[in-house]
DNA sequence: TATTGTTATACTCTATAACTATA
DNA sequence: TATAGTTATAGAGTATAACAATA
């Protein structure tokens, strides 16, 4: 574990980020959405329709931050909100078609990001850093 | 490369970053410094002394934004600016005695927070992981 | 004219506190 | 009283534009 920056894991994991997250912002600006907008669907599509809270606390973003993702995304006519009748505090989440179809095309662009990311590195390695992150995360 | 949220590498990169600094937040602090500021310190005292300008570059940030890191640590006494004599637009950089003992903690510090981070893997994955991003940063 | 350091300003992402409507 | 969504506000971190001093 050397002293040099370019090798503190800070360093080479922001290194990382900001680059993934760059050929994101390329990738998904013909979609209209950005990455965090991205996630939002891809948490949603996968699950029963929720309460914004409960998408909040699964996501890891404050519920006050929340607020600002859905209205971009529904304005987009990405997904609805409706009120639940079982309990009129709550709002019921739920990705439309359009949603569905742009989340569909968003993956397809997010897995080139990923290759392009990877592209120095063979499947063995890429899986490998991967299972190594995942761990990490305590997956 | 599945579509599920918790398998998309910008959240990998993302939950270790995270981490990652808050380790360093929780083991700096009783330094007096933030890991940015240790990243600063690192850079400056591993060469020749050099210019604002120079390390803001070399450290991947805007010129502007090396001004107030740069007064943190200056009135921290940990380093100091001084007047090019050779082009007086400059200031060269220099970490002060105090500015290296802060800098020998600090890496320690670091260390123990990168030691945490990757205490569910064994010496050999650590290695591996540490490899495959230095790969990604073009090392 | 161009460059270095600086300041003012703004934008993104995030969180805290307070409001409202519901429970 | 407590909870869900919302708004206002503020704090990091970042960048752009413009300025003074110097080249």
């Amino acid at each position: 574990m050397g002293p040099e920056l370019g090798l503190r894991l800070t360093y080479l994991l922001k290194h990382a980020l900001l680059e993934i997250e760059q050929l994101h912002r390329e990738r998904l600006a013909p979609l209209g959405i950005g990455g965090r907008e991205l996630a939002v669907l891809l948490f949603l599509a996968g699950r029963e329709p929720g309460s914004q809270q409960q998408a909040a606390e699964g996501l890891g973003v404050d519920r006050t931050t929340m607020v600002a993702l859905l209205d971009g995304l529904e304005t987009k006519g990405l997904l609805s909100r409706r009120v639940d009748p079982d309990d009129r505090r709550r709002n019921v989440l739920e990705v439309t078609a359009a949603g569905r179809k742009t989340l569909r095309r968003g993956i397809r662009a997010s897995d080139a990001a990923e290759r392009q990311l990877l592209s120095g590195l063979d499947e063995t390695e890429a899986a490998q850093l991967r299972a190594l992150l995942g761990r990490l995360a305590g997956q």
